[in-house]
DNA sequence: GTCTGTTGTGTAACATTGTTACGTAAGGGA
DNA sequence: TCCCTTACGTAACAATGTTACACAACAGAC
């Protein structure tokens, strides 16, 4: 059926629009800012028709969010091929994190900032979200275990990876809600990144005199609002 | 004049009773589901009553978390009082944190979750909000650093202030966002929380072979939604 | 004691936004 | 050629934040 494969086409081809339509105006002002009137003006539909494609609103982000968190696990995945030595990896993906995070600030927000709220539709019966990403720490954590490079004591791997993902988050998602307020004196985000993110790792490893991690090129702060 | 004094009261017992009100629909369903209707019908206003005390609802939302930040900041400040060691109180002011935040979280992520948007309007006049928590843990950094016992090259007070913060604070909204989500094995909350700031601590300490801090007692994981 | 102006309150209405009902047109399959 | 599904748009609805306006209360001036 070749008729059905063109309309099937056009059928994804008009959600991507749609969801293209929508990150743009989402990202620029904020989720709650967009109206659907204007994600159907900006594409030239009527409001309605959006409504063939997605049940509601949520349904939109909820699918938009999803596809996100996939490109997010790849640019993780990415940082952290190649490199041998899991320690290192560890601050590769931090690194990588922390430019995906304040890059896209308010994309950043609406994965890892906002409850998902309605989405418990059924989202439980996908992947859940952001599992990609925390797999790959995981893992790089577990290598480090089974390479002796963290003290005896530390054993759990879960625990492990869960504050290293805690304290990138803490880090990002801070600047992104404070950032702007001047009287906290900010430091750069790749400062307090190495701050927080090697002090831990320091803290993590069996023997703590093994050289650190080079410096990194800056990064700009995340913008306004 | 005693009678001014007296509307003067009365004017503000009626805020104190919107505020309440609206706190607690707040924390109980988060803020963008409470209507202004629903918080006046409670405590038998009509829903314009409001607009006398508050411009809009923004300002209702904004005068209740400047409230909030110092009620916060004040549990900070008593958690630190009389612990002479200033390592010690660094983990005294991330368990009172984590213990704040996570019993309750809905109202946590209205005070460091969310930007301010529309606070836009006149908050820089105020006190910036947070600083006054943001102080004491400073103050603390700044006493470990004066007594030597964070690595000579850790100078920056400011800096590692912003890195501990980032943890404890990573922690907590991680938790919050994505603690419902059971495939990531999540521990407790102490778990993470002395895995991160502990590790962390160690990081930065000059004499990591230094006793560590004993163990809390448990938190409960936070609440849905 | 009366008047006046200010302040607080409620009713009604308005604008916006997400959402739905319904009529219509298009187009593929029999 | 006919039917039926699908997509689309117009209009309308419900909820919510917000404003206009009229009225009542009441303190202060005279």
């Amino acid at each position: 059926m070749s008729t059905a494969d063109r309309i099937e086409r056009e059928r994804l081809a008009k959600r991507t629009r749609i969801l293209d339509a929508a990150r743009e105006l989402f990202v620029e002002r904020g989720i709650a800012a967009v109206t659907l009137r204007e994600i159907a003006q900006r594409i030239e539909y009527s409001t309605t028709a959006i409504y063939v494609q997605f049940k509601d609103k949520q349904d939109l982000v909820d699918q938009m969010v999803r596809e996100d968190f996939a490109a997010f696990a790849n640019a993780l995945h990415a940082a952290a091929a190649n490199v041998a030595d899991p320690i290192e990896r560890l601050g590769r993906l931090g690194d990588a994190y922390v430019e995906y995070a304040l890059t896209l600030p308010r994309h950043y927000q609406l994965l890892f900032m906002t409850p998902l709220d309605a989405a418990s539709d059924a989202p439980e019966v996908h992947e859940p979200t952001g599992i990609d990403g925390y797999r790959v720490l995981l893992e790089t954590v577990r290598e480090c275990i089974a390479a002796g490079r963290f003290r005896a004591e530390l054993r759990d791997a879960d625990g492990i990876a869960q504050a290293i993902w805690a304290t990138v988050h803490g880090v990002v998602s801070l600047l992104i809600v404070m950032g702007d307020t001047d009287a906290f004196h900010w430091r750069t985000p790749a400062v307090i990144a190495d701050l927080a993110l090697g002090s831990l790792v320091r803290g993590l490893l069996a023997d703590p005199t093994a050289p650190q991690r080079p410096k990194r090129t800056a990064r700009p702060a995340p913008r306004r609002r």
